[in-house]
RNA sequence: GGGGAAGUCGCAUAGUGGCAAUUGCAACAGACUGUAAAUCUGUCCUCUUCGGAGUUCAGUGGUUCGAGUCCACUCUUCCCCA
């Protein structure tokens, strides 16, 4: 697995490229709907490829462990063979829960014990555990185990936190040396640079995490309460580090003016709830700005839900069958707006790549950006 | 014609002497960033300087310090028997 930088915009440090994987190619930036547990949320695998054309997806190594469990996961011959995609796969490696489930968690020496959302039954992640799950699941690109810390971390746990992400990507990388694919194509190990808010702390990861020789890089506890303006100059630090020949992965992020700006500090690829989730709660994301499609005002709204979309979903439906469907509480309405907001994140990345290659990334950007951020 | 039951904020409900009044639905908004989310929050009689103020529980009258709640009559609806 390789990643080639093909461009770099000019007056920016927006880049476009492409990662290489026994799965198939990914163009850079890219944007990667996430599958927690095997499943885009109300998407079809053949709408992702056929109607969104997603190249890589996403998948969570916590959730995949607790169901259906690594035993069928290796029956199954892997994730791609279970779920049927044949595209690329990143697993997330259970780093977000040890912040989402801090409820249920606890924190040791050796790793992290949890408390299943499910069942409620304990179970423990270490650093070699977490990779041998993602060898069970077959992951393209597997992530290091990481403590997330919240975003108003004080600067003492913050360092703490960093100090054991640090000595948790240590024992990840040398399990990840120690072991083989199950499933005959390359898997890659992501580590992830944290830090919270502190730029001494983020510069200082980033070291550590740089002289990994990894195949790409993620920037993790970014998104979790902090400022934007905050987590857009962590950005900036953090990508000053990290080698310019591999690709960096901004993990959580996030909304359409987040991606644009990210990508405009050097940021390649991006995973979020957002399109997916956001979707399923009525909102829609668009070139002119957000909808709320529950609101009364699209009830006779007929205009397609985006002419200029390459997804049927867009040309077929109107808002106003979209707000009844929503309304309606009609799983096809889910469908329809994950599958739209999905196929809007993943053109608005395919266009931010045109204008890279074109060299007129910075005039497209200050031109879109305001839009994106209207609430229609 | 005789007997019985019941009328509460759009609908449905709770309420048996201290109540602007329970809950659900609907309606109207808002939130959501490596998915414990087809979820959650707010508003939902009128006015408000958000502290409150004013009118309410089919209608009218009464008992009471105080009535959605008790009494009388009226109106309306439903059920049973003729």
């Amino acid at each position: 697995m390789h990643f080639d930088l093909l461009h770099t915009a000019p007056r920016t440090k927006a880049r476009a490229g492409v990662l290489h994987t026994d799965h198939g190619d990914i163009p850079t930036p890219i944007f990667m709907p996430v599958g927690t547990v095997g499943s885009v949320k109300a998407v079809h695998q053949h709408e992702l490829t056929d109607d969104i054309d997603a190249s890589i997806i996403l998948g969570n190594t916590y959730h995949l462990y607790l169901r259906p469990g690594v035993d069928i996961l290796k029956e199954a011959g892997g994730l791609h063979r279970f779920m049927n995609w044949h595209r690329p796969i990143l697993t997330d490696s259970g780093g977000f829960q040890v912040f989402s489930l801090a409820d249920s968690r606890k924190l040791t020496a050796d790793g992290c014990t949890f408390k299943s959302h499910i069942d409620g039954s304990r179970h423990t992640f270490t650093p070699e555990k977490v990779v041998d799950i993602q060898r069970a699941i077959g992951s393209d690109i597997m992530m290091a185990f990481d403590e997330c810390p919240p975003g108003e971390s004080p600067y003492n746990y913050a360092k703490k936190s960093m100090l054991l992400t640090h000595s948790w990507l240590d024992r990840c990388w040398q399990h990840f040396c120690d072991t083989k694919p199950l499933y005959g194509h390359q898997q890659a190990l992501f580590p992830i640079v944290q830090g919270c808010k502190y730029p001494d702390l983020r510069r200082q990861s980033a070291e550590y995490v740089a002289s990994k020789n990894a195949v790409g890089y993620a920037i993790g506890g970014l998104a979790v309460g902090e400022p934007t303006e905050v987590m857009y100059s962590m950005i900036e630090i953090v990508n000053a580090i990290l080698p310019t020949d591999k690709p960096r992965y901004l993990m959580g992020v996030g909304t359409p003016a987040n991606l644009l700006e990210a990508i405009e500090r050097g940021v390649d690829m991006f995973d979020c709830v957002m399109p997916t989730r956001n979707g399923r709660n009525g909102m829609l994301f668009t070139w002119n700005g957000t909808v709320n499609i529950k609101n009364k005002k699209w009830e006779n709204c007929f205009e397609p839900i985006d002419p200029d979309s390459t997804a049927a979903a867009d040309l077929d439906y109107t808002f106003a069958y979209l707000h009844h469907l929503i309304r309606s509480e009609e799983l096809l309405g889910l469908q329809i707006a994950s599958i739209h907001n999905l196929a809007f994140y993943l053109s608005l990345v395919r266009t931010a790549r045109q204008h890279i290659v074109a060299g007129d990334f910075a005039e497209w950007k200050a031109q879109v950006l305001p839009k994106l951020m209207v609430r229609i």
